[in-house]
DNA sequence: GATGGTGCTTCCATCTACTGGAAGGTCAAG
DNA sequence: CTTGACCTTCCAGTAGATGGAAGCACCATC
């Protein structure tokens, strides 16, 4: 299978699967043209890896995760950690979203949004964090 | 006053300071030796800055609201704009990363979590979408 | 066999918003 | 005069792709 196909069936860019063999995470074959030739076992890798990117994983996570896939004897307790740190970062990241949006969504319902330059909004930006 | 103090006064690393004048956010004064000399006009924007990316704005943003900050002539609608915007952008990011932290969560979860290699959370990730 | 269109290849640049580090000049204290 | 804390510039690197150019490969048609 060429790299359109696959493109096509994992529904990821052309771009990012050859990014993703640049950087190790699929070693698709080449045919005698050069072309890229991609097996099952690579297409299951690329559906992998998208599925753990659309969970917001990193790509060294993806390839940890990858790694621990592959691995028979792997402990759980393995997996369960990258995850756990993941959802953490997460968290963290919801928390402070939230933050941003309560004060930004209090500044927008404050201003008049009109043709006239008094903005709450640039007066808060412009607030003396001291004071 | 001196790189230094500033990043101490606004809590910006020196280091980011020199990359806002970098590109074009502050123009602070030199002195004889070469040193940046910082007046409280830069400051001031330093800490509208700092405050502006706080709230998530992109740096471009940033350079838009300085603009209209400066304008007396300005219209609150177009700070509104622009606050709005990135208002929807944060709750769009939101909404994501709650759906991978629902998602996330239950899997770890699910999850013994022990030395044996059954694992809930890489049987999910190997989950054909077409299933 | 020439031509055209699509698809493939590599390589290099670009994006965001910094951050790290090297090499070297400056200044105040002791 | 030396030491140490500052300051300077410049270059490289981060994450995760994405855009584009230049140039083969392949297939269908005329």
């Amino acid at each position: 299978m060429n790299i359109g196909d696959v493109a096509r069936r994992s529904g990821l860019p052309a771009k990012t699967i050859r990014y993703y063999e640049d950087i190790g995470l699929i070693t698709p074959l080449r045919s005698a043209n050069g072309y890229r030739t991609f097996r099952d076992s690579d297409l299951h890798k690329l559906a992998f890896l998208g599925r753990a990117r659309a969970l917001g994983f990193s790509i060294e996570d993806c390839r940890n995760l990858m790694t621990l896939y592959e691995d028979q004897s792997r402990a759980s307790a393995d997996v369960k950690r990258i995850a756990s740190d993941h959802l953490e970062k997460i968290d963290a990241k919801l928390a402070e979203l939230q933050q941003m949006r309560a004060t930004l969504a209090n500044l927008v319902s404050c201003c008049a949004g009109d043709n006239r330059p008094d903005c709450p909004i640039l007066a808060d930006l412009a607030t003396d964090p001291e004071h």
